[in-house]
RNA sequence: GGGUCUAUAGCCAAGUGGUAAGGCAUGGGACUGCAACUCCCUGAUCGUUGGUUCAAAUCCGACUAGGCCCUCCA
C-alpha cells in the first residue's frame, strides 16, 4: 500500500506499527451546523481509506472526534463562539444543538454509505484527559499559564513546523484581521491549551480545572481522544488539508511533548471541494448540502461516485453540471450492473476472478486511485468473462466502492396499480398488433405520466417505475 | 510578502522516461412503427517556453493562469 505522507510530503509505503492491526483517527466535525458536501468529501476520502486498508487484509480500529465544545474562532480571547452562536439562530441550549448536528452528520454519512468509525467520542466526554496532559505539560514548562489561559511554548519543540512546511519568519501574523493577539504570550506561534479569559460572558461550556473554570483549547481533544483509544502510537491521521496548519501541526507539538516520541507516522489530507469561485465555505455563497441535493433530484450516491471520479488529493470544482453528469454516468453503470445481475450464469472464473481483483487492489493501493479502480469495474462489465464472475468481482469492488451497485431497489407497488399497469401494456400491445400507433403512443404517455417507463425488448415489454 | 499545490480532448479524469486508460457528452450506424433501453464505431501530441536524454505529458528551469494555507475551517 503506497500513501501520500504530508509529513515528508512524498508517496511512500504504508508500513503500520503493529503488522495486522491499523489504527486510524479521523478529525471530526464541529457540530454547529450542518455538514456541507464539501466537508463530507473528505469522509468519503477516510472511508475509502478505511475500506481499502480493510479490503487488502489489515484490520482497523478507527477513532473520530465529535466537536460540541464551543471553539472560538481564533486560539486568542476574540472571536464569537460557534456552539453559542448556533444556540442563539436555533433557540436551543448549546448541548441540544450538539446533538441534533451530530445526528444530522450521521444521517449525511449514512446517505453516502460512509462507514460510522468504530470509535466516536464527544470532545466534552474527555475533559479530564485533557487537564491531565496540560499539566503535564505544565510540569515540564513547555506550558505556561498568561493572561488567565494556558499556552503551549512552540519554541520548546524543535521541528514545530515540518508538517506544515513553512517557518515562522515568514508567517504573516494578523494576516486576518479579525485576531487579535494575546501580548502574554511568549511566541505569537504559541497556541492555547485551556482559557479561563474570554470576553464571553455567555460561553455556556465550562469545566473547573486546576487554572480555573473555563474549557480547552481546540487542538487538544484529538490529542487525547486519539491517545485514549488508540494508544502511543497512531499509524494514520488524515483530516482536510486546512486541518494542516495550525490543527494538525499543534496536535503533533502536544502530542509528541508528551509521549517523547514520534507520535503519527502517517498524515494523510484530503483535499477541497471547491466551487467556481474556490473554496466551498458555510458562509459564502450557496450552502450545499447532502439534503439539498435531494430535494434537487439527485441522489446522495452520485455525489459519491462524483467524489471517487477524481482523486482526493485533486481539488474538485463542483457544479450542478458536473454533478449532473456524474449522476448520468452513475446510473448507466447501474443499468449494466443490473443487467448482469439478471443474466447469471455458469461458474466462477478463479483466475478471471483473481486478475481483476488484482488489479482493483493494484489501483487502489497506488494511494487511492479511485479513478482507476473505477476503469477496472468498467472493464469488467466489457470484457466477455461470464456474469457470475462479473457479479463477484463487482460484489468484490463494491465493499470499498460502496456505490450499492447491487442492491435492487425494491418499490413497494399496490397490487391495483400494477394490475393496472399490466392491463395498459397489454392494450398497447394491441394497438401496435393493429398499426395503431397513435394509440400506442398515447398509452406510453400515459404510463409515464404516472412514472412508469416503458422498453420493448426482445422478451417483451418491461416497464420501470423511477 | 512567505509557503504549497495544480494545468491532459466539450466535461470529469488515468498516466510516476519509451510514441496518450476509462467514463459521460457529441456525431454516425444496428435494433425499433417511432422512441427509450442496449450494442458497435467516432475525438487530444498533454498551459507556454527553454533544457537534460537515444527517448518527456512524465525530470529540471523560466514564464503564464488558477486554487489553497499563513492561527474558525473538511
Amino acid at each position: 500500500m503506497k500513501l501520500y505522507n504530508t509529513l515528508g510530503r512524498k508517496v511512500e509505503e504504508f508500513i503500520p506499527y503493529n503488522k495486522k492491526e491499523v489504527t486510524m483517527y479521523t478529525c471530526g466535525p464541529t457540530v454547529y451546523h450542518y455538514a456541507h458536501i464539501g466537508n463530507l468529501r473528505t469522509y468519503i476520502f477516510e472511508d475509502i481509506l478505511e475500506k481499502t486498508l480493510h479490503y487488502i487484509g489489515y484490520s482497523v480500529k478507527r477513532a473520530m472526534n465529535i466537536t460540541d465544545v464551543g471553539h472560538l474562532t481564533s486560539d486568542a480571547d476574540t472571536g464569537e463562539d460557534k456552539m453559542v452562536k448556533g444556540a442563539i439562530r436555533e433557540h436551543k441550549t448549546v448541548w441540544e444543538i450538539a446533538d441534533f448536528y451530530t445526528e444530522a452528520f450521521k444521517r449525511d454519512t449514512e446517505k453516502l454509505n460512509i462507514k460510522w468509525p468504530e470509535i466516536v467520542s464527544k470532545a466534552t466526554d474527555h475533559i479530564d484527559d485533557y487537564i491531565q496532559m496540560i499539566q503535564v505539560l505544565l510540569d515540564r514548562d513547555i506550558a505556561y499559564p498568561a493572561g488567565g489561559n494556558i499556552y503551549f511554548d512552540v519554541s520548546k519543540v524543535s521541528d514545530y513546523y515540518e508538517l506544515s512546511g513553512k517557518n515562522a519568519e515568514d508567517l504573516m501574523v494578523g494576516v486576518r484581521d479579525d485576531v487579535e493577539e494575546d501580548i502574554h504570550k511568549r511566541n505569537p506561534a504559541d497556541f492555547g491549551l485551556w482559557f479561563t479569559s474570554s470576553k464571553f460572558d455567555d460561553q455556556a461550556m465550562k469545566w473547573d480545572s486546576p487554572w480555573g473554570v473555563g474549557y480547552p483549547g481546540w487542538h487538544i481533544e484529538c490529542s487525547c481522544i486519539s491517545m485514549a483509544y488508540l494508544g502511543e502510537h497512531l499509524d494514520i491521521h488524515c483530516g482536510g488539508v486546512d486541518n494542516i496548519f495550525p490543527h494538525h501541526t499543534n496536535e503533533i507539538a502536544q502530542s509528541e511533548a508528551l509521549l517523547n516520541h514520534q507520535w503519527c507516522k502517517y498524515w494523510c489530507h484530503g483535499e477541497h471541494l471547491n466551487d467556481s469561485t474556490g473554496k466551498m465555505s458555510k458562509s459564502k455563497g450557496e450552502f450545499l448540502t447532502v439534503s439539498l441535493l435531494e430535494e434537487k433530484g439527485f441522489h446522495p450516491l452520485s455525489y459519491r461516485y462524483f467524489c471517487l471520479k477524481s482523486h482526493y488529493r485533486n481539488q474538485l470544482v463542483f457544479s450542478y453540471e458536473s454533478l449532473k453528469q456524474a449522476e448520468n454516468e452513475y446510473k448507466k453503470l447501474l443499468q449494466r450492473v443490473a443487467k448482469v445481475k439478471e443474466t447469471r450464469f455458469g461458474e466462477k472464473d478463479i483466475d478471471a476472478f483473481k486478475k481483476y481483483q488484482d488489479r482493483f487492489k493494484e489501483a487502489l493501493e497506488n494511494d487511492l486511485n479511485t479513478s482507476s479502480a473505477l476503469t477496472v469495474l468498467y472493464d469488467v462489465l466489457k470484457d466477455d468473462i461470464n456474469h457470475e464472475t462479473k457479479y463477484a468481482l463487482i460484489e468484490s469492488f463494491d465493499q470499498v466502492l460502496s456505490l450499492d451497485l447491487l442492491l435492487t431497489e425494491k418499490k413497494e407497488i399496490d397490487a391495483q396499480f400494477e394490475a393496472w399497469i399490466l392491463e395498459k401494456i397489454e392494450e398497447r400491445k394491441q394497438a401496435k398488433v393493429n398499426k395503431d400507433f397513435a394509440r400506442a403512443d398515447e398509452i406510453r404517455e400515459e404510463l409515464k405520466e404516472k412514472n412508469v417507463l416503458i422498453k420493448d425488448t426482445r422478451e417483451g415489454t418491461i416497464y420501470e417505475i423511477v
